[in-house]
DNA sequence: GAGTTTGAAACT
DNA sequence: CAGTTTCAAACTC
């Protein structure tokens, strides 16, 4: 199995994998997990190579910083055919000119057709803002950003990309120096509205100085994307050229500079050192992402031209680590006409005592094997047995021919990269908290016990064939707790539930380095989930007592998330017990490859066709109770239902009934939500007004109070109550009781506010 | 809140 | 694949 081994763990830096899922399409069908036509284009690659001489490049690190930039561009274009690239904005190049100013340039046409293009960084255009600040070696602060109007949605393939997407920001910082600039964002944006919706990620990368570089060698770099396509209505459209802030920082040395990322087309020098990349799952929000990549030069570089890498693909993360020999004169100057773009491919480097996630570079994945699920839409990556020679790489073709997995292309060991991502829940901004890095191996922290779900290599051949069954977002990431290299299936939920934010470590070393290796320590907060998603789905807590939430009986397992505040007994549906619930998953998939996937399905009429892909088989509650799933699910029993005396169907009356009445039930709430709220606010409104003519005692009477207003909110509360009783077909008697009842809580309602008027505010009174 | 009912999941 | 058991949610009192 080309799994890398223990030797090789131990020889890899830190690696983390930010395994958050991301959505490539506003609507995935609902049999997203279903394996994907044959020319479903594939998650769009993003090229990282960018290269800023004194902050970032990449390219994942090679083996030598003499390497040709040809070599360099092979190395780091993407390996495989596969890549695919949407129609989305290209940053052709970033030019440095004298003046500081970083200019990132955008292709100005979509990639062809074919979607391979190689050598071509690939920028989302759903409203993606993009800001990266950084600090050079020398301290100085480097931002970038993108307006809002840079990346309105480019014409979209039909699947509702224009759509307003939730947006995120993402920070790259240095560990232990401040980075300022973030907090402009929003002004960078031009809207600061925008932003509040907006999450924001940050990923914080130090690298250290390697023993062979003679200069400071901490870089400092932040980038920042906010995503926010909300109250884009041009979606063609795109600002020119987008200004950047110069990012005040405590390092004298060198002014700020400020960094102008345009869209014209214009070659650029790149840097041909190696570089790592990540990938990340592509699912669940399309607007996530953010690539870092760290690149370090030669104090001694005599070119001042900065490469700088930006990787952002439409619903894809990627983390890129670039580290360039620091010695290498090579490096400055150096272009990489071709972008190169990435697959959304995950994959994990598991370390020995692994508490974090490993990324592992895909575009140019010198150990890396990319795997291909068919009809998945995800895409994995096997890491690979480092050795002096190198595996045949099978071509990387395209798409879903190889049902299974890609050869491993060469694999060079240095430049390994490893990264403990923090994931943050996707409900809210997180922001980060550095913590000092003190060895390779970094810990996901959380701030609630790690959760993660590792998947032991040798089963990998096992599972793999259940891999598109798996719920969306699902990634690979690294064993744990074992020298082997192994496997971590992280449906997408899993990955976003985790509750606390955590970190990205970076870790990057060369194995050119003579003795320590360098190693860039990054961190990254992210937010797993959209904001749509993260304000639609409070799960109801569990109260599984004997499956151990490892059964689909657990609604929480049988829909891919961790027990979170659930009432069950004995859970191992978390991540202190990854490997029993890797077992379980694998049980469940192996019952039914199926498992995972949701079992309502989607017509592409919309709601109407919605129906349970299995049916239902009930017998006794004529499918109008919730024991059964499709009326649970709110659609018609359907042919391939097996239920006896179904009532779940389009002219049953009683299901009409059952309707009229829920129906009815909810009207009524909202009508007598709004009837109350009216009146305090009228009765409030009163309280507000010049003090009533009549006193007495020095206090208002509460009659006082009962202002024309004040009656005819009292008259609706009235008349709506008499209405609902109309409604539920009330007996007479039982309607005037209610209404009278309510008027009765009107009454008091309006003494209550007098009271308290009088005792609020015995001056105006 | 305890007990019952129900149907999906799991098992044989 | 069918029958049975297990399980947790839905439901009732």
């Amino acid at each position: 199995m080309d799994v890398v081994s223990p030797e090789l763990n131990s020889l890899l830096p830190d690696e983390i994998m930010d395994t958050e899922a991301i959505t490539m399409e506003e609507e995935l069908p609902v049999e997203h997990l279903a394996a994907p036509p044959q020319s479903e284009p594939e998650p769009p690659q993003v090229p990282m190579e960018t290269e800023v001489p004194e902050i970032v490049s990449l390219c994942p690190a090679t083996t030598s910083m003499q390497m040709s930039s040809a070599s360099t561009d092979a190395q780091c274009s993407t390996s495989s055919g596969t890549q695919l690239l949407l129609n989305l904005p290209k940053i052709s190049s970033v030019t440095v000119p004298a003046n500081h100013q970083l200019i990132i340039n955008k292709v100005a046409s979509a990639p062809a057709a074919d979607g391979k293009s190689p050598g071509t960084a690939v920028l989302k255009p759903e409203g993606q803002k993009l800001l990266v600040a950084g600090l050079s070696k020398t301290g100085q602060p480097i931002m970038l950003a993108l307006p809002h109007t840079w990346n309105k949605p480019a014409t979209t393939q039909g699947t509702g990309d224009a759509k307003a997407q939730p947006t995120q920001i993402k920070m790259l910082t240095t560990v232990g120096k401040p980075v300022i600039a973030v907090s402009s964002a929003s002004q960078l944006m031009g809207s600061s509205s925008t932003l509040q919706a907006q999450q924001l990620k940050t990923l914080q990368i130090t690298k250290k100085p390697t023993v062979s570089t003679a200069g400071p060698m901490i870089t400092k770099l932040i980038i920042t994307k906010a995503l926010n396509n909300k109250g884009l209505s041009s979606p063609a459209s795109v600002a020119p050229v987008v200004t950047g802030r110069v990012v005040t920082q405590s390092t004298p040395v060198t002014p700020p500079r400020t960094i102008t990322i345009g869209e014209t087309v214009s070659t650029v020098p790149q840097n041909t050192s190696g570089n790592s990349k990540v990938a990340i799952s592509p699912l669940k929000s399309p607007s996530k992402l953010t690539v870092v990549s760290v690149a370090s030069q030669s104090p001694n570089s005599p070119q001042k031209s900065v490469t700088l890498p930006l990787n952002v693909a439409l619903g894809q993360q990627i983390l890129t680590v670039q580290q360039s020999a620091a010695t290498s004169p090579a490096k400055a100057g150096t272009s990489q006409p071709n972008a190169q773009t990435v697959k959304p491919v995950q994959t994990v480097g598991g370390v020995g005592t692994s508490q974090f996630k490993t990324i592992i570079p895909l575009g140019t994945p010198p150990n890396v094997q990319q795997i291909q699920v068919p009809g998945s839409r995800f895409h994995y990556v096997r890491l690979v047995t480092a050795t002096t020679g190198s595996t045949t790489a099978q071509s990387g073709g395209s798409t879903n021919t190889n049902p299974s997995i890609q050869q491993a292309k060469p694999v060079m060991m240095n430049a390994a990269v490893r990264m403990s991502v923090p994931i943050v829940p996707a409900q809210n901004i997180k922001q980060v908290v550095p913590k000092p890095l003190t060895s390779a191996a970094q810990v996901v922290t959380t701030s609630q016990t790690p959760q993660r779900l590792i998947m032991p290599a040798t089963h990998l051949p096992q599972i793999q064939p259940n891999l598109t069954s798996l719920p969306p977002g699902t990634v690979l990431a690294p064993a744990h707790g074992s020298g082997n290299m192994g496997y971590a299936v992280l449906p997408a939920p899993y990955v976003t539930q985790i509750p606390q934010p955590a970190f990205v470590t970076l870790t990057s070393s060369s194995t050119f380095s003579t003795a320590t290796p360098i190693q860039t320590q990054a961190r990254l907060s992210l937010n797993g989930l959209s904001t749509s998603e993260a304000t639609s789905r409070p799960r109801k807590p569990c109260n599984c007592t004997r499956s151990q939430c490892l059964k689909l009986y657990c609604d929480c397992f049988a829909n891919g998330e961790f027990c979170n505040n659930c009432n069950c007994v004995n859970c191992f549906n978390n991540l202190d017990h990854e490997s029993e619930r890797l077992k379980a998953i694998k049980a469940c998939l192996d019952r039914n490859p199926v498992a995972f996937k949701p079992k309502i399905g989607k017509g592409k009429q919309g709601e109407s066709d919605r129906r349970h892909s299995k049916g239902c088989n009930c017998k006794k509650s004529g499918c109008l109770k919730n024991y059964c799933e499709c009326y649970e699910a709110k659609i018609m029993c359907s042919s391939i239902c097996k239920c006896m005396g179904c009532k779940n169907f389009e002219e049953s009356p009683e299901r009409k009934t059952l309707m009229h009445l829920a129906d009815a039930a909810e009207v009524r709430v909202q009508q007598q939500t709004a009837a109350k709220t009216k009146l305090s606010s009228q009765i409030s409104d009163l309280l507000t007004r010049t003090t009533p003519a009549v006193t007495s005692g020095g206090g208002k009477l509460p009659y006082t109070f009962v202002t024309k207003e004040v009656a005819e909110a009292t008259c609706d509360c009235l008349l709506e109550q008499a209405e609902q009783a109309e409604l539920t077909t009330q007996p007479q008697a039982v309607a005037e009781r209610l209404i009278l009842e309510e008027f009765g809580r009107c009454l008091r309602r309006i003494i209550s506010f007098a009271g308290k008027a009088k005792t609020d505010c015995p001056i105006n009174c």
